[in-house]
DNA sequence: GCGGTGCTCATACCAAGGTGTGAGCGGATC
DNA sequence: GATCCGCTCACACCTTGGTATGAGCACCGC
């Protein structure tokens, strides 16, 4: 059963020590895991698989950039792997901004094997989790794209509960046309029932994308 | 225009050192805050506006409890007062384990009195989005509670989307005892249209209370 | 026992939803 | 100019939903 490289997940480790780097990695295989080392932010936003499961595992330290910068910027870059954070010389304020952020876990060095391994797993638990929810809103969101204007207008007063005869009404038109709107959105949303039309509109107002 | 008591926010301040806590009293009165102080999570468990609107400052080192683990215990106690965690002798494991824990902020001793304020403010506008989602499902589950159990089953169904003739089959019933059943599902749930029953049924789903 | 509640169903009627046929109009594309 | 698409609507037909009337049965509490 060939697997899509998609499939397994990566550990991206970001730390200007390559030695220190290398160990994490060989720590991280030793478990099973795909490991990836970059000496730097930029080395490391030139891989080509960001879009692909896995997390980040950042040193806070880093030539150039602040890891902390760094992980806050990520979301404009359209990258929405889990990070986790490291330091040798943080405090309780960096790692309370990190969480803030949106960390998964914040590990002063020198940490045990176990509580990286731990951090890494919840990570990619994390993302394998947003992944799934995700990939239900883009395909939502892909069959939205399909539906003409006044689709969507009907579409929105439908799931809003108005009856044919209103939202004929408030559009200005007659009680067949809604209804073709109507079927015709149904359709191509791909809803069996008003139910299913219904949580797809909530699940269209709720994501950004 | 008479206010009810439960509109005004009160800051609990639990630290056993009472300069302290009187300290950070008049630093939030100052700003116009309610604010009251606990010498022991004890103490602060015998107050009687626990349900009301607020937060939490708490010390992480107290006689007997440990901040950190009475945090974590809140939760059990039915309390979800957001808490801002602070401490003199703390360190990164233990600000992290407080962010994971649902912490607003961890603040370290000394804090400016801007970062405190920032907190509670911060604090204070979770618990009221917090309170103004919450109040909305309780009215809901109310109303779910006044159902009876075909009720209950017929709503789920319907708002699984299945058809009346479906649910007949599937519960063994007929048509039109289905039909009595969804009519008084809507009406004990006060939803004018199938969307919002829909909603409703969901925010059951996803709401533990 | 009596009243209340929940559950069940038949019949009947009306409202609302859904689909098909046929058709006209305007704008964009080739 | 022909074609396609989106939008519009009338007419007709059928399905589904919603409600009312009337009625029977079981259970519980007073």
């Amino acid at each position: 059963m060939p697997r899509a490289p998609d499939e397994t997940p990566t550990v991206h480790i970001v730390d200007d020590d390559a030695q220190l780097g290398d160990g994490l990695s060989s720590l991280l295989r030793s478990v099973g895991l795909n490991a990836k080392t970059y000496g730097s932010t930029a080395e490391f936003l030139r891989a080509d698989n960001l879009d692909s499961p896995g997390c980040i595992v950042l040193d806070i330290r880093l030539p150039g950039t602040n890891g902390l910068d760094f992980q806050e910027g990520l979301v404009k870059l359209g990258i929405d792997l889990p990070v986790i954070l490291m330091t040798g010389h943080g405090d309780i304020p960096m790692s309370v901004r990190a969480m803030k952020a949106g960390a998964v876990d914040f590990l002063p060095k020198p940490f045990r094997d176990q509580d990286m391994i731990d951090a890494v797993t919840a990570a990619l638990g994390r993302d394998r989790q947003r992944r799934a929810s995700e990939q239900h809103a883009v395909a939502i969101v892909d069959r939205y794209a399909t539906l003409s204007p006044r689709e969507r207008e009907v579409m929105a007063l439908v799931t809003a509960g108005r009856m044919n005869k209103q939202i004929a009404g408030e559009l200005g038109l007659s009680e067949v046309t809604v209804k073709i709107h109507r079927g015709a959105a149904m359709r191509k949303m791909g809803a069996r029932s008003l139910a299913e039309l219904v949580r797809m509109a909530d699940a269209l107002k709720n994501r950004t994308g």
